[in-house]
DNA sequence: CTGATTTTGAAAATCATTATCAATTAGGTA
DNA sequence: TACCTAATTGATAATGATTTTCAAAATCAG
């Protein structure tokens, strides 16, 4: 049971091979229109032919996570999804039906998240800010 | 792989039953001072010479979040999360390294959140804003 | 007290994710 | 080009949190 332990872990370290797997996997979640699982990627590339192991697409993602080429977050079940992403940080409005998704910029919670953190003195601030809602082609239940 | 399901299920159905099980979890629940596990609170319960079962403590938790007794979220590692809450909506700002929560009002968050979903044509906006950090009791690690 | 229904709990089942490890491969080097 | 060596892959086993199962025990209304 490890808690709370930072979000994303140090930078910069060893160098990465090319390979076609790794390749398969970018271009796979670039071609996602919202955030999916990596055994979601894994099925995907599966139906579109590729031979790929589930290991390795596990592993592609959370490099892809780490060298900042794709945000990562916990569904709501716990479940983690990624997405390709631009290098800048920002937020997400995630469409809890058909899973779109819109980069929202958040300038006013990222300093209301530092203020918050330093007026109760804790340092190094993180925050975990995302919106899920129904968007407007999906018709809210009930 | 169920994905974009609503963070709470809905409200109000069938009655419970009170058990020494139930109030138990939620009497242990009142005296951790931040978020807990079910199995760090099966744990503690355990401590304190209580013969739970760890499938009642996820039972009891999962009913109390329901209820609105209790709040929970995921760790950045997966696992769900659970304190005892007084009922009204408000996010957190939990030590990384101890725990300690803090409960904090987020008015201008809430506000922001709800302008931005509209914004987009999204409904019904739901919002997952936690902030972590480190408390001045914890040396930020280097 | 009695019966109907819910709850419990030990153990098995799930399910996502990670670790193993032998075989393969990338990428530099002679 | 051939070779070397460390990094990478992938099938499979292992892990770990959470859920399900189901028979036994407990709750609560009448």
């Amino acid at each position: 049971m490890v808690v709370f332990e930072p979000f994303r872990k140090g930078v910069g370290m060893v160098v990465k091979r090319n390979t076609w797997q790794r390749e398969a996997v970018r271009s796979a979640l670039g071609t996602q229109m919202g955030f999916v699982s990596a055994q979601g990627l894994h099925a995907a590339l599966a139906t579109s032919g590729s031979h790929i192991g589930l290991a390795t697409v596990y592993r592609a993602l959370a490099d892809l996570a780490n060298e900042g080429e794709a945000d990562s977050l916990q569904s709501p079940e716990g479940e983690a999804l990624y997405r390709a992403c631009s290098l800048a940080h920002h937020h997400h409005l995630i469409c809890r039906s058909c899973g779109l998704t819109v980069e929202i910029e958040a300038d006013e919670v990222e300093e209301w998240a530092h203020r918050t953190a330093t007026q109760h003195g804790f340092s190094r601030p993180e925050h975990v800010v995302d919106v899920f809602g129904f968007c407007s082609a999906c018709v809210p239940p009930q």
